[in-house]
DNA sequence: CGTGTTTGACCTGCGC
DNA sequence: GCGCAGGTCAAACACG
């Protein structure tokens, strides 16, 4: 629900720039950031305005409003003083010629200057932000490390301190070689020895990393460092073998995240740098898949598979897999959060089956919504697990973006502009707001979709969200807890589960 | 020349 | 055992 000063903004915004429409945003773009940041160091073109408030917006969402930046939620550009002819199509030199306004303008650049000033202060505390999450996140994988080192060395005789399944499997997913270990430790009794001492050996190179789901519940010295020659598929052979013997005693040692998107792009832009590895025609599908996997880092065991959609070849439909080894940059951890999360809530809760998944009921962490169940996806039929984040059902999102009392709040309560469609509204900005709804929704409904950074980072920050509520190990996603509170309940678009985020 | 892409070959699992 | 499909490799190639 959008706050008085934010319609304020919108009327003031529609003024200013009445055909005003989202040019395409790559939300994970560093570039993108430094450009708003640039645009908001000077005096920018209403264009640009309108993205330093969006993003001083999301900033303020984050921010909970108790920072010190709360006070500009003022960003009250003193709307009123705006003369109601000026959205008549009158020139501004026109307006220049009368003094009131001349003091109007003034007083509107200087709050703007102000306006600006903020954002940057804002940028800069999101980007500490950042840090700290990163810096956290590293620490609490060690120290998670260390504590599952401890049980698997002290609770081998008994199940004291051993997790429950669901903890299991979630760590399972999320963690390197110990939890791997643990879970299948009884049938590699025959290396346990050499295990401990590579473990221990490498722990300090895997601190960083929320290992890839390619759980190799077989690891050696040389596997658990992830040399580039062994993931390079040195000995494929082995690698296959690692990970197929096991898969029937460990259902879900792999997960796959599966994004659909519309994109024209051959890829989305999920802030990694991919090397394309192999290209095969899939059966039953006219569209190639190609093979990526991750050159951020050596050895990264990430991989993802991108493949146009049979049916409607608009949709790209990009599947991920593995955890990246190697820290992230802010734009690619988006996705990286989104990934593990959503594979962190399919395996942890994969112990109440998909059935739970996909029915809201029973305790589910699924929000209860009629919508639900066409919005997420997971495979029984794949190899491995496969969860699905659907962005591209457009009729659900439409009706849930129709729903009178709440407009906006399903695109603005994860940190979205709420002033959003305001954006769009262009030539029908002296509309009353409530009949001209339905149009704004499709306006900014069509924009978002043909952006797939910006679906793919909405979703992103959604399940980054979600994954940081559904799953106990907190091992991804907490940067998103801090938005967390700003979840409306009431939101149909609100679901406890990343699973069942659509937008189109 | 280094890096990334293309593409045919190879390996493996699975169903019949 | 055979064929098919998915996944990966690696030599050849393209490009800056």
């Amino acid at each position: 629900m959008a706050r008085p000063h934010e319609m304020q903004l919108l009327r003031f915004e529609d003024r200013i720039e009445p055909t005003c429409t989202i040019t395409e945003v790559d939300f994970f773009s560093q570039d993108h950031r430094r450009a708003v940041a640039e645009a908001g160091a000077s005096p920018a073109s209403p264009k640009d305005h309108h993205r330093v408030e969006e993003e001083e917006e999301e900033e303020e969402e984050e921010e909970k409003e108790d920072s010190p930046a709360h006070g500009l939620t003022g960003v009250n550009i003193e709307l009123n003083l705006v003369p109601s002819n000026a959205q008549a199509g009158q020139s501004v030199i026109a307006e220049n010629e009368k003094p009131e306004n001349k003091v109007q303008i003034l007083t509107l650049q200087r709050e703007l200057s102000q306006v600006n000033e903020e954002n940057r202060r804002l940028r800069s505390m999101l980007d500490q932000l950042t840090k700290s999450y990163t810096a956290l996140h590293t620490q609490l994988l060690q120290v998670m490390q260390q504590r599952e080192v401890h049980e698997i060395r002290g609770g081998q005789d008994g199940k004291s301190g051993v997790p429950s399944r669901g903890e299991l499997l979630a760590h399972q997913f999320m963690e390197p070689a110990p939890t791997r270990l643990l879970n299948t430790g009884e049938r590699r009794d025959d290396d346990d020895g050499e295990h401990s001492s590579s473990r221990n050996k490498s722990s300090s190179d895997r601190a960083v990393v929320p290992f890839p789901q390619r759980h190799l519940p077989h690891v050696d010295a040389s596997s658990e460092h992830m040399s580039p020659s062994l993931e390079e598929g040195k000995s494929p052979r082995l690698m296959q073998e690692r990970s197929t013997d096991t898969a029937s005693e460990t259902p879900c040692r792999r997960a796959r995240v599966s994004v659909r998107a519309r994109s024209d792009a051959p890829m989305i832009n999920d802030g990694c740098q991919w090397r394309k590895y192999g290209q095969k025609m899939a059966k039953g599908n006219p569209c190639p898949r190609a093979y990526y996997r991750c050159t951020m880092a050596i050895g990264c065991p990430v991989r993802k598979q991108v493949q146009r959609c049979a049916e409607d070849k608009t949709i790209l439909v990009t599947t991920y897999e593995g955890n990246h080894n190697h820290p992230l940059p802010p734009a690619a951890t988006v996705m990286a959060n989104t990934t593990s999360s959503a594979a962190a809530m399919l395996l942890s809760g994969s112990t109440t089956s998909e059935d739970s998944l996909m029915a809201p009921a029973a305790g589910s962490f699924l929000h209860p919504s009629p919508y639900a169940s066409t919005m997420a996806a997971l495979s029984a039929s794949a190899p491995f697990p496969t969860i699905t984040l659907d962005l591209t059902q457009t009729a659900n999102q439409l009706q849930l973006l129709q729903r009178p009392q709440h407009p906006v709040v399903p695109l603005s309560m994860y940190g979205l502009p709420q002033k959003l469609p305001g954006l769009m509204v262009g030539p029908q900005a002296s509309l009353p707001f409530r009949p001209q709804q339905q149009s704004m929704v499709e306006t900014v409904t069509a924009a978002i979709t043909t952006d797939p950074n910006f679906t793919a980072a909405l979703a992103a920050a959604i399940t980054s969200v979600m994954g940081a509520a559904g799953t106990t190990n907190g091992a991804s996603g907490s940067n998103a807890a801090s938005i967390g509170p700003a979840i409306v309940p009431e939101s149909p678009q609100c679901p406890k589960s990343c699973t069942t985020f659509s937008i189109n």
